[in-house]
DNA sequence: GTCGATGCAAAGAATTTGCAGGACC
DNA sequence: GGTCCTGCAAATTCTTTGCATCGAC
């Protein structure tokens, strides 16, 4: 059975956002700062409605196109990746440095709950295709959908 | 080199799309036909615009809500895949019945050209995964990203 | 002080829904 | 003929944009 991680807690991401940002020539900013602090602190993909909520709940509320233009910014500068799977919300999920570990996702398709993983074999056998391809490949991401155990126990 | 494939024609699939909609109880409609008869001769995964003005331009049009009921009702009767490649937009694709030939699909991250290919190793390793996996997997999907050669030497 | 960043509200795009009329079995 | 289906138009949902104001450097 492959890992199932509870996410990585990607000690050193809110640091490394701050600088990355700073370094690209942009303001470091409270909004910025709070979301980023915000999405640190959470263990799996988040939406931008989720987000807005979480950071009202906390008393530091955020304007909608800040935090839609705040998450284009750190997915252009690789400190986000963004996720899609098919329900109609983007998510949104640190990315960790060239080379870390890379987890995917599992999709119930009954309740809509996303569960992290890692596998090695998997993970080696899309390495090798990526160099055996005709085209230059820079990313991959791999969903599995099933039911899940709870939905199929209910 | 995996094999980029002129993504496989699925003869039989409009035959197999009528008979499915009838089996399962829903009315073989003209509207239902065309549509099944303009995905049926497509090679890659097409979105509800795209499919609108197919039709559109083949002098029979289709409303929109038509169009997307009908969509999201092959779905539900596996007859069509939904893929979503983080740019707004559904697309849909003829899937295959069990067993069939599976592929994947590369996205040109710069230009959004979309080009499907397989892989019997990455399937293997994806496959043996769904096996290991500690909940139940009916359904994977990988993506690569990256540059495609057109973009790089444009 | 300048220029980039924010937030509101309005615009946009993709998709869904309500409902009256029309098509299929 | 009854019921399911269609198409229009209005509604929803997620996201983007315009613009006046505010804050970081």
């Amino acid at each position: 059975m492959p890992d199932e991680i509870e996410p990585y807690i990607p000690s050193g991401w809110v640091g490394r956002a701050e600088t990355e940002l700073r370094r690209a020539g942009y303001h470091s900013t409270l909004p910025r700062s709070t979301i980023t602090e915000a999405i640190g602190s959470k263990h799996c993909a988040i939406t931008a409605d989720e987000l807005s909520q979480e950071l009202r709940r906390g008393g530091r509320p955020i304007g909608n196109a800040t935090i839609y233009r705040t998450l284009e910014l750190f997915e252009q500068l690789r400190l986000l990746r963004r996720l899609d799977f098919g329900d109609g919300v983007a998510r949104y999920e640190p990315m960790l440095p060239e080379g870390g570990h890379h987890h995917h996702h599992y999709v119930c398709s009954s309740c809509g709950t996303v569960t992290a993983f890692e596998d090695e074999a998997v993970e080696e056998a899309i390495e090798e295709l990526s160099e055996r391809f005709g085209q230059r490949v820079e990313e991959h991401e791999l969903i599995l959908r099933g039911t899940c155990s709870s939905c199929l126990d209910g």
